[in-house]
DNA sequence: AACTATTTATAAGA
DNA sequence: TTCTTATAAATAGTT
C-alpha cells in the first residue's frame, strides 16, 4: 500500500528499511490487537529487527503466559499417547536440563527492549 | 476494510467470528512474512483461536528457536535485575532452561511453519 | 469460495 | 521523526 508497489525482497537502503520496519511493526501490532479482540483470540508476537533488537506484543496475558500455553500445547501433542500429565515430563526434562546447564554454564549477554 | 467499519469488540455471531478470524489470520501471516523479508527481521507468531486451537508462524528458523532467543533476551534482563525465576512452574522453567542450553550450545537450523 | 465496495495500511514525499 | 496524501492492499458484507 502506498505510492508504489512493493517488491518482496530485502530493502537495501538501511534508512528505508528501518522506516518500513517501524511502520509495519506498528501495523502488525494493530492487526494483532484487532484479531484478538474481534475474534476472542489469544496471541503472542515476537520480533527481532535486523540488528537484533527485540519487540513483542501479546493480547491478554503476558507473552510469557502465552508461550507457556504454547509449550504445554506442543508438549501435549508430543506426548499424545495417553501418558500421565505433562507436568511429570516437564519435571523430568527440567532435571536433565538443569544438570546440562550446570555443565555448560557460561556468561551470555544480549541487548534488550520492549515494543 | 470492507463494506462497513468494524467496531473493536468481540464479534457475537459465531460463524462471522470464525470467518473473520480465518481471513485476518491469513492477512496477519502475510504481513508477518513481508516484514521479515523486507526488513530482514526474525519473528514468531503464536495464536489460539476462541476454541483453543493453535496456529503459529515463524520467519526463518522454527518457532521454538525464536522463543528460545526471546527467552535468552528476557533471562538476560532478569539476571541484570537479580530476580529469580518462577517457582514450581515446570513448563516455564523448561522453556527457560532450553533457551539457556540453546544459548550455550550455539545451534541453528532452518525451515518452519505450521499455520 | 468468489466478488466488490470500502476501509485501512503504507510508500513516498514534505 | 512526524504529518500528509496518493495508492496499494486488506477485508466486511454479500452472493
Amino acid at each position: 500500500m502506498g505510492r508504489g508497489k512493493v517488491e518482496l525482497k530485502q530493502i537495501e537502503n538501511k534508512i528505508r528499511r528501518q522506516v518500513t520496519f517501524s511502520k509495519r511493526k506498528t501495523g502488525l501490532k494493530k492487526k494483532a490487537h484487532e484479531i484478538s479482540l474481534l475474534c476472542d483470540a489469544q496471541l503472542a508476537f515476537i520480533i527481532f529487527n535486523t540488528t537484533g533488537k527485540l519487540s513483542h506484543f501479546s493480547s491478554h496475558s503476558s507473552v510469557e503466559n502465552i508461550l507457556e500455553r504454547y509449550e504445554r500445547h506442543v508438549n501435549a501433542l508430543k506426548i499424545n499417547g495417553g501418558e500421565s500429565g505433562s507436568q511429570g515430563n516437564y519435571a523430568l526434562e527440567c532435571l536433565k536440563l538443569r544438570s546440562k546447564v550446570e555443565a555448560l554454564e557460561r556468561n551470555t549477554r544480549y541487548g534488550c527492549d520492549t515494543w
